[in-house]
DNA sequence: GCAATAGTGTCTTTAAGACATTATCTT
DNA sequence: AAGATAATGTCTTAAAGACACTATTGC
């Protein structure tokens, strides 16, 4: 923190996303000191001498999210190193992203005044601190491109789903509408995916709908891809 | 250097992949000095207090390898940071990978008094300093899963190529024999990928090839998947 | 009954894979 | 001619997408 001994410094940053009212969000911070006092940044913190990488993740995690470690997949996505883009000096980070079900508003604590949930539909006219832009654009298009070939949307969704909020997930994921009938039978077809369960979710006004929860599999062959439909929805 | 202070250092490594006579060869260097004296280690530097990270990727590039910037595709691939992982301190390392189409033996200079290409079929019995065979690993797999999607699998090659040089490369890098006439009209009806040029190479006792240079596009739709076949060779 | 959502069936189109066939060169 | 490699064609099968249809609930 002291700038006398020029060095490098080495930070984390969160990308935490989760679905909330079917829309895709992600958590931010306002900071509260300067640079960029006032503006909206992803949770993050300089990692400690000794300190494994996930581990300094996780800390923000519960430090900044109110988040325990088993309440998200965390993945390591790329790491900044622009010299310009902290002005205190060189900070390299190592961004990751932290994908969660319906996750809590995150509790005001010692090192954050005013955190909250962004849809990233909302986001357009919200300027974000330092690189954060390109930060989360990253593991944007990181968690969009492995919906396609892995089974990582159902870390979006409680233990228990049905395959209507799968779909919902990738809706959100890709703003995208996907044809119900083709969906159900590609997801419950695909091998390792999912697992039928004998139960079904109480209705929301039509046939009720049998519960999943996730298959031993963790890529999707052949894969989901997504096309050009461009139409999309928040909801 | 000095191991007083602690603090965190950062430093890039490098997996550095083009083919030799058909097979997908990796450049290592021997190391001279403790830890893992006499080890063959990818090569790597720590990085300078305002460098950028691609910047020092380039400057190893130079110095250990003898490689411009444009002779390669230069491309982060992930970071590593256990605190274990350099019995010096602790140094956190973002490793890229390097692209290119038929490289040059390294020269010997300051930096470097042994480097050589392996050849990844030769390299199970070689134990590598660091936790660098992880991170080879992980270059590996980024490179063999881009050749899916992408069209890196040209960055393999010369300006100017064939349809069964590219094929090669596929083969060479998946480790795995593909049809010669299906890829052909893969490669060739897939918009974007190739460009078709009006010269023949010379022929190596057969029927002429085309010769093609790369074509705009990046993303290969609809990709070019790998399936399990197993059989392989290096050539 | 109707509205709403879940789930299945059918048809078309695309594309992969197996493999035969033709084309064009060298010797 | 034989041998080698390049390129194309044919057939089968898998799977995506469009979309109609049936199933099961609440009202």
């Amino acid at each position: 923190m002291a700038s006398s001994a020029p060095a490098i410094h080495v930070a984390v940053d969160l990308t935490v996303l989760t679905l909330r009212e079917g829309r895709l969000s992600v958590l931010l911070i306002r900071r509260e000191e300067d640079p960029h006092r006032g503006a909206w940044a992803l949770p993050g913190g300089f990692i400690a001498v000794g300190e494994d990488l996930e581990d300094a993740a996780y800390r923000v995690l519960a430090d900044e999210a109110s988040l325990g470690s088993g309440a998200v997949h965390l993945e390591q996505v790329r790491t900044f190193g622009a010299p310009g883009r902290d002005p205190r000096g060189h900070v390299v980070s190592v961004s990751f992203m932290a994908l969660g079900a319906d996750l809590p508003d995150p509790q005001r604590g010692d090192d954050v005044a005013d955190a909250r949930w962004w849809a990233l539909g909302d986001l357009a006219a919200v300027p974000l601190a330092f690189d954060h832009a390109a930060v989360l654009e990253c593991s944007l298009e990181r968690a969009r491109s492995k919906l396609e070939y892995t089974t990582l949307a159902i870390t979006f969704l409680p233990a228990e789903f049905t395959i209507s909020q799968l779909r919902g997930v990738y809706e959100s994921v890709w703003g995208a509408n996907l044809d119900a009938g083709n969906f159900h039978r590609k997801a419950t077809r695909t091998e390792g995916f999912l697992v039928e369960l004998d139960r079904h979710a109480p209705t929301t006004g039509g046939r009720p709908a049998r519960l999943y929860r996730a298959g031993p599999g963790t890529s999707l062959v052949p894969p989901l891809l997504r096309v050009g439909d461009g139409e999309a929805g928040g909801r």
